[in-house]
DNA sequence: TTGTTTTTATACCAATCGGTATATTTATAA
DNA sequence: TTATAAATATACCGATTGGTATAAAAACAA
């Protein structure tokens, strides 16, 4: 990794935080100067826009959230386990190296849906991804005979995901951390009759 | 209603869309002059900034929320029946005069749960009065042995709140109104578990 | 170590930001 | 109808926006 390899990252890892919190518009040159301690000469080095900067920052968000799960889930063995990772890193997501700004699915989606096309694009490419992810082991649950044969996959994963993205929004609002572990038991009672 | 009153509400009426769209940071005053065809000595002639614009924004577009669900509701009997309006009002949102931009709660709370102290206030204060709204209804079910005794009513309020908030950002996100009707039939279920 | 390329900093750009003082026009009550 | 008060438009403010040309500095291959 070259100087500029390394910058490039050095400038993601700083300003990721920041746009997750603050939003596309609402994160300024400015602020990625502050939390980078660099130039707008330096960062438009090694970027073209701000565009291509929150780009980088989602996709490493979004990884950050990918390795927890994946890490968790290569932990468990049966179906219903892997599962019900989501319900415990949700439920204390406080544990895990989260991204700071909460969901950045969530936080990106609804920002750009009206406003950033690139943005949307990227987000909705996620909840595609994380449907499918789910709806497999779902499926593959299924033919193990783990799961009833009457399962709707595809159903259970995007109620899922709904459920879980709810759950963030609220919580955060609200401040209620009960109301985090009450609605993500919902998602445990879901597994569980599957 | 006098000149001013009237130019106030005129002004909201006109930029709600923008600011449920846009965002907070998002709408410049010049989508405000833009929106409503008067200028910016007009609108700060009314209004004593863009702060005050974006809360009665926000108030109109929840209210706008709040008169078609209240209005489905006075025409259902059941307990049950009142629970599934939400059903059939969000799955069926476009044949009702819905905010443009989406649920107002859920932007407001994911921009401004980090940067806006005022406007996160106020999409708290949303969630909690529509948790004590479904609340209320699940325990005037239990009372009346429409549900059964063992229904917990604030977390199927609270899940039922993250699953329609859910459904709201995947189904825009992604465009696909299977999604839509798919994961609100979850929400049928739960009611008919009740 | 040197010469070249890459990376970073400085200084600047026009455009737009939210906001305001003041002048002008329009409502409204007498 | 007229006097007064309220509402609206005009013109402007300093600050900040995203972005760039150029110069200085650092990395790197020979």
């Amino acid at each position: 990794m070259n100087k500029a390899e390394r910058t490039k990252q050095f400038i993601v890892e700083m300003t990721a935080p920041v746009f997750n919190e603050k939003g596309y518009t609402g994160t300024s040159l400015n602020d990625m100067t502050n939390a980078t301690g660099l130039t707008k000469g330096s960062i438009y080095g090694n970027f073209a826009n701000k565009d291509e900067v929150a780009m980088a920052c989602f996709d490493y968000n979004l990884k950050k959230v990918g390795v927890i799960i994946r890490q968790e889930m290569d932990k468990k063995t049966t179906c219903k386990d892997k599962l019900l990772v989501y319900v415990h890193v949700y439920e204390n997501f406080l544990k895990h190296p989260f991204p700071v700004g909460g969901c950045p699915i969530l936080n990106t989606a609804i920002e750009a849906d009206d406003t950033h096309p690139l943005l949307k694009q990227k987000a909705a490419d996620a909840i595609h991804n994380w449907k499918n992810t789910i709806t497999g082991i779902i499926e593959k649950g299924i033919e193990q005979g783990e799961f009833s044969k009457h399962a709707n996959a595809e159903q259970t994963a995007l109620t899922m995901i709904a459920i879980i993205e709810g759950c963030i929004m609220i919580a955060k609002l609200t401040g209620k951390m009960n109301y985090r572990k009450t609605i993500m038991q919902s998602v445990e009672k879901i597994i569980n009759d599957l």
